[in-house]
Parts: C-alpha cells; sequence; structure tokens
DNA sequence: TCTGGGGTCCTAGGACCC
DNA sequence: TCTGGGGTCCTAGGACCC
C-alpha cells in the first residue's frame, strides 16, 4: 500500500509514532546475553500474574502481553518470566526519548515504549519524514540494541495503524518481517478503513467493542453509515465524537508536548487474598510509603487520596476523599486511607489494594491554598495554615479535621472497624502508636520512623 | 485460561453557587 | 412560595491504553 515512488512531504505525513518492539523483554535480553532467542517474558509469575511484554520466541508460541501467566506457561512450557525491572526500563526509555528529541522536540510519549511526534516544526528544514524515520529507527537500534516499528501518517490514527504494520508478525508459528517504517499514503486512507475492525481503533476495546456488535457494527466502514447522536446513546457523546470521526479518517487529538502528570498511585494484587482489617490495614501503610515517596519524588502535593479495594470476586468498590490543602508525607495519607476503608466491607477477602493521590498542587500553591484558608476561614486549610506557621507542612489539626470529615460522610459506626475508634473520633492511625499525629510528626522531608 | 500495575479519560449524580 | 438553568467541584464507577 506504500507508493515507493513517492516521498511525503512533512504536510504529507505530519505525524510519527514509534513503537519499541518487545520492550521489557527485549531490556532483559540485553542485560543478559544468554538469554537471546530464548522464548522470555516480564511479567508476574504466580498464579495471579500476567505477562507484560513477550520476545517473539514466546510470541511464536502464542503468548501474548495481558494473557495470564499460567495460561502462557501452558501454550509455552520453556517460557522464562522474569519479573520486571521497571528501573531498568526507564533508562532505556530516556535514552529512546532523547534520541527523539533530536528529531523534534515536539512528541509525546505513551507509556515507556511508545511515542508520537508531530513533525511540522521540521518543515523549513526541509525533513523528509520517511528518511527521519529510517533514521531515528537506524539510531535506536545502534545506540540501544532495541528495534522498533516506526509510522507515518496524516494523524495519529494513522501513524498509530502505520508503525503497527511496520512490525514483524507470527504467522503459522513463523516469524514475518517488517518493513521497519510504513507510511499511510492520505490516497489509501480509505482503502484502509474499509478492512478495518472497530477494535482496531483508539478507545475501542472489549467492552465498546460489544456494544457496537449488537449495533451491527464490526468494521470501521460500518460506523459511516451511523448518525452520531443514535452512537452516542450507545457509546456516550465523547466517544461517538471519536468513532464518528475516525470512520471519515479524521483525528483531532494533537501531539500533547510536556503532559502534567494527573495521578499516582501503587496497586497490588495479592498472592494470597488479604482478610481482615489488620491486614488491610497493614498493606495500607506499606502502600502509603510507596506513594508518599513518589509524590515527594516528582515534587508534588495531592490533595485528592483514593483507595479502591477489589474482592475474590474481582468486583471493586473505591472511596476518595479531597482536602482543601494538598499532603505528600505517608503518616497523612495513611491516616486518610483508613479513614476511608472504615466503610469497606473488609470482612470479604481483598485480592486487590490500591491507594492513590491526585488533584497536585505546587508546593507553592499548596503555601497559598493555606494561607487562603485564614481568611476564609475554611476550618482545615486554616489549621493547616496554623500548623504551618509553626514550621510544619501539614498540621495535625488539619488533618484531624479532614478525617472527621470522612467520618461525617460515612457515619462512625461503618464496618468492621467501630470497636476500634477511639471514642473521640481523632486518629485512626493513633492505634498504632505514638507516630501517627503526635507532636513529633514535623513535617519535615525525612521519612518518619515507624516501629516494625 | 481468567485476567497486573502504571496511568488517562468519560459519565452520571449530587451539592453548591449565581 | 415555588421554581429555572448553567457552571464547577466532588465522588464512584467504568473503560481503555501500554
Amino acid at each position: 500500500m506504500n507508493s515507493p515512488s513517492k516521498s511525503p512531504t512533512v504536510d504529507e505525513a505530519p505525524i510519527l509514532h514509534v513503537d519499541l518492539d518487545a520492550f521489557f523483554a527485549s531490556v532483559e535480553v540485553l542485560d543478559n546475553p544468554a538469554l537471546q532467542g530464548k522464548p522470555v517474558a516480564v511479567g508476574g509469575a504466580g498464579e495471579r500474574g500476567v505477562i507484560a511484554s513477550a520476545s517473539y520466541e514466546a510470541r511464536r508460541y502464542g503468548v501474548r502481553s495481558a494473557m495470564p501467566s499460567v495460561v502462557a506457561k501452558r501454550a509455552c512450557p520453556s517460557l522464562i518470566i522474569l519479573p520486571g525491572r521497571f528501573d531498568r526500563y526507564e533508562v532505556y526509555s530516556r535514552q529512546f526519548h532523547d534520541v527523539v528529541r533530536d528529531l523534534t522536540p515536539d512528541y509525546e510519549p505513551l507509556g515507556l515504549d511508545e511515542v508520537f511526534a508531530d513533525l511540522r516544526s521540521l518543515r523549513r528544514l526541509d525533513v523528509r519524514p520517511l528518511e527521519a524515520a529510517a533514521t531515528l529507527r537506524r539510531r535506536i537500534n545502534d545506540e540501544l540494541g532495541l528495534l522498533c516499528g516506526v509510522g507515518l501518517g496524516r494523524n495519529k490514527l494513522f501513524a498509530k495503524l502505520a508503525s503497527k504494520e511496520s512490525k514483524p508478525r507470527v504467522v503459522d508459528r513463523g516469524l514475518v518481517e517488517g518493513s521497519g517504517v510504513f507510511w499511510v499514503n492520505p490516497e489509501q486512507e480509505a482503502e484502509w478503513l474499509d478492512v478495518l475492525p472497530v477494535r482496531a481503533l483508539w478507545g475501542v476495546g472489549p467492552a465498546t467493542a460489544a456494544k457496537l456488535a449488537q449495533l451491527g457494527l464490526t468494521w470501521v466502514r460500518d460506523l459511516a453509515r451511523v448518525d452520531e447522536a443514535t452512537l452516542a446513546q450507545h457509546v456516550g457523546p465523547a466517544m461517538a465524537a471519536a468513532l464518528a470521526a475516525y470512520a471519515k479518517g479524521d483525528d483531532y487529538r494533537e501531539v500533547v508536548v510536556d503532559r502534567a502528570l494527573k495521578s499516582l498511585g501503587h496497586d497490588q494484587t495479592f498472592a494470597r487474598s488479604l482478610s481482615g482489617v489488620d491486614e488491610v490495614r497493614e498493606a495500607l501503610r506499606v502502600h502509603a510509603g510507596v506513594v508518599a515517596r513518589a509524590l515527594r519524588e516528582k515534587d508534588r502535593v495531592a490533595r485528592t487520596v483514593s483507595v479502591i479495594v477489589r474482592f475474590d470476586d474481582l468486583s471493586s468498590v473505591s472511596r476518595s476523599q479531597t482536602l482543601s490543602f494538598g499532603i505528600d508525607d505517608e503518616v497523612a495519607i495513611e491516616a486518610i486511607g483508613e479513614a476511608l476503608l472504615q466503610s469497606v466491607d473488609l470482612s470479604r477477602s481483598v485480592r486487590l489494594l490500591g491507594l492513590h493521590a491526585s488533584g497536585f498542587l505546587e508546593r507553592s500553591e499548596n503555601q497559598m491554598q493555606l494561607s487562603f484558608g485564614i481568611e476564609t476561614a475554611s476550618r482545615d486549610a486554616k489549621a493547616g495554615a496554623i500548623a504551618l506557621s509553626r514550621g510544619r507542612q501539614v498540621g495535625n489539626e488539619a488533618l484531624r479535621d479532614a478525617i472527621d470529615e470522612v467520618r461525617r460522610r460515612f457515619g462512625r459506626t461503618s464496618l468492621g472497624t467501630a470497636s476500634e475508634l477511639r471514642e473521640d473520633g481523632v486518629a485512626v492511625a493513633t492505634q498504632r502508636g505514638r507516630h501517627a499525629f503526635g507532636p513529633e510528626i514535623d513535617g519535615d522531608e525525612g521519612d518518619v520512623t515507624r516501629e516494625p
């Protein structure tokens, strides 16, 4: 479908998409050459593990990412499943971004192993997209030792489809080489869309595909014959608008440079489900440490804390609380988390516990929030400001008020833990000892030491 | 075969303000 | 006295992406 005689200009192929091949697994092979040529995967090896990345040798046996590890192991008994080493992948990811940045600063990462780039600012330099893509690919291979596919197109939709097309494919357990670089010529866009299942579109997963199937919509070309209002009744206005655009080959998503982080968190599925309040609380304490350290590392404070609990039947519930000020320390995050958990039925086995922070403020904004609180007499912010004036980052009083607020919302006598509340309704976390809310919290940047 | 962990975005309902 | 509509924020849940 490529027209080899023509080399598009930047205006004909403005968007580029790069996707590293089998990224995590490839890094593992680079770090341990003895793995070369073997079926390797990165993921959880336990009963509840899933595959995050699989080498092409593993893919020949049908191993795919998101596949449960037990299934993968059955498909490929010799599969070597390694735990993820995300610090390593981040090192490679940064090098990958460095190479892309040499081409253009107008790029947008997606996860660790993909980027979109907008080439239009290179117009005056007479950059030819196909040549630039080939150079990019060669450099990534030479300098990082990694293979990748590069796609070019009029927009993100076609650039991404093109990079996928450029990749090696498993056919009848054999590996078929990809072209490495692929461009969807605008004249051929319609032909492309004609043969594409809706499931191939960005944002169409199993649930949306099922809804569309009920409407008799299987192919992208089918989408062009329903009106957007009808579509919206089934998939919502935003999805309907996106699908209607994709069906015409349009995609209004821009390449967003420096997308701001909006939330961060930590989730863990336990090899053995937790049972009882004590086990869940202990896990929450560990989670709070992880989240707090991540916040401080990224120099953020968060106003909103959320917990998510998934039970053995895979149903889940979430609870969240937004404060008038931001926090970044484990004691505060844990305390809010504990208060939130009080309205969750912890008599059921807990398969997964998640703790998330969002609603970020800059540290300077947080100070303003706290100062402003004095004027508005907002209860928690005022208390926080008073505490701040004493040299503390967030005061005990502010936090206590925030926790009281959670209590008001859910009621004091929540499931499971009511008997463990102190009579004055303060400080859930003080159960474990003197560190929780006592005056010894001085809000410095160091970790609060805790008893084992 | 039975579903991870890092995230983003959307929706709907309720509270609150104007 | 009863009533409106729009905007914004918060919460809970769901879907999706890599």
